[in-house]
DNA sequence: AGATTACCACCTAGGTGCAAAGGT
DNA sequence: ACCTTTGCACCTAGGTGGTAATCT
């Protein structure tokens, strides 16, 4: 009974919502104490093994060698340099982790517990990152092989998914004013800052999904497998 | 390898406190919505086989056959009639579960998402319970047994742990004074009715155990397992 | 100058007992 | 009479970006 994870499909949830931020270049602020991420990483999973374990995992990884700095003038990122020493990565494992297929597919699987930190000694278990760079979150399905020599077909047991959308440049002050106010818009944690007047709000702003006829989307998207990682990449670095 | 658990005990967190609302006769709001208990269940458990997964439950049983009321002009209880029908009597799971031995052991294990209802079609998950009726909180250890006989060894896989001190009487409204009063000084969340002067306090609703220097109880006071019960009670009924 | 930090007012989300109203 | 329900003000707990101070 091979091939645990080669059916199994990932829908990004709120991707228009992902696709307005990335098309103005999201922003992710990090800090000291941890800092979530929105939009949250968020998905719907399909062609589990509904009696098997999985465990679901996240991960970050640049997207190139730079450092990146905000023009206020042009209101566009440059590079500004190489990019600086990069820790080593941390895996973010969802809490929910072990669990059966049948209970990861039955409702939305949310990574809002996950946080960003740009503190390199941090023991909380949150995500490391480098400010002013650039990265893209994946996400990691492994299934948890209860044989003996499980190790000897690890390299089936995973499958790794990235949705372009959600690449973010990593800031500790917002640069761009767009995503700050997008971030006002569509965050209700957020909403001590909104104008109290609706109408004030230029039509970027207003988040299209909410009245979106074609919310969800009726045509699946799925995130393209990046490959397979080996075992060792998991646990040990 | 048998008796994964006869070497477990159990610890009863924060006993000072439910010692001190037993006396007075505890009293636990029940709601159509669903009410949190407090004081929260919460046990410190040792013993436990680190490797071994377990599952954590508890239950309420009638502590007898009576319905209670209120005298206000005594300030007790009183005997009102016989027991109204009893509901089946629901499980709840600590959502944590299934985990290791030495998850379970590294720190206090606390039900405080479990929530007591009166709503006998109550579909939240939460214990339904009669008001005006008497009930002891059971708190259960399960070992999930990998082996595939693993229900001929079933009464083997369970412990069951009852205190005393947390008996309660369900009710939609508190009746003794005393028991409110006690409930605003030591919740959190009832600070909004607490006397602005603390000095105005009576000593009893003060908590003895924040200035008690034996807190945590140097001596450890341990739950009497109450014997065993058969697999189809906690699945089935 | 550019990037980071600490503190803040303002939210969301939900746990309290109270008082008045409703039910049987 | 006795018990239950509902709406409420007041909390805890924690997620927002703004702002001013601070670091390098």
């Amino acid at each position: 009974r091979p091939h645990f994870v080669t059916g199994v499909k990932v829908q990004l949830e709120m991707q228009a919502l992902w696709q307005q931020f990335d098309q103005l270049g999201t922003e992710m602020i990090v800090t000291k104490a941890g800092r979530r991420m929105f939009p949250t990483f968020q998905v719907h999973i399909s062609g589990m093994d509904p009696a098997a374990d999985y465990v679901l995992l996240m991960d970050f990884i640049p997207v190139d060698d730079k450092r990146y700095r905000y023009a206020f003038h042009s209101s566009s990122w440059l590079v500004a340099a190489r990019a600086d020493v990069a820790t080593p990565g941390r895996m973010h494992f969802h809490p929910d982790s072990p669990a059966k297929g049948s209970q990861w597919m039955k409702q939305t699987v949310s990574f809002d517990a996950l946080k960003l930190t740009n503190n390199l000694l941090d023991d909380n278990g949150h995500m490391i990152l480098n400010s002013m760079h650039r990265y893209q979150p994946r996400f990691h399905v492994v299934y948890v092989d209860p044989r003996q020599d499980s190790q000897l077909h690890a390299h089936r047991n995973f499958c790794t998914f990235s949705f372009p959308e959600t690449r973010f440049i990593a800031v500790t002050a917002y640069q761009n004013h767009r995503i700050t106010q997008l971030k006002i818009a569509s965050n209700p944690f957020a909403k001590g800052f909104r104008t109290t007047d609706p109408d004030d709000w230029p039509v970027t702003y207003l988040l299209a999904f909410i009245h979106n006829d074609d919310y969800p989307p009726s045509h699946s998207v799925f995130g393209t497998p990046t490959g397979h990682f080996n075992i060792e990449n998991i646990f040990f670095f």
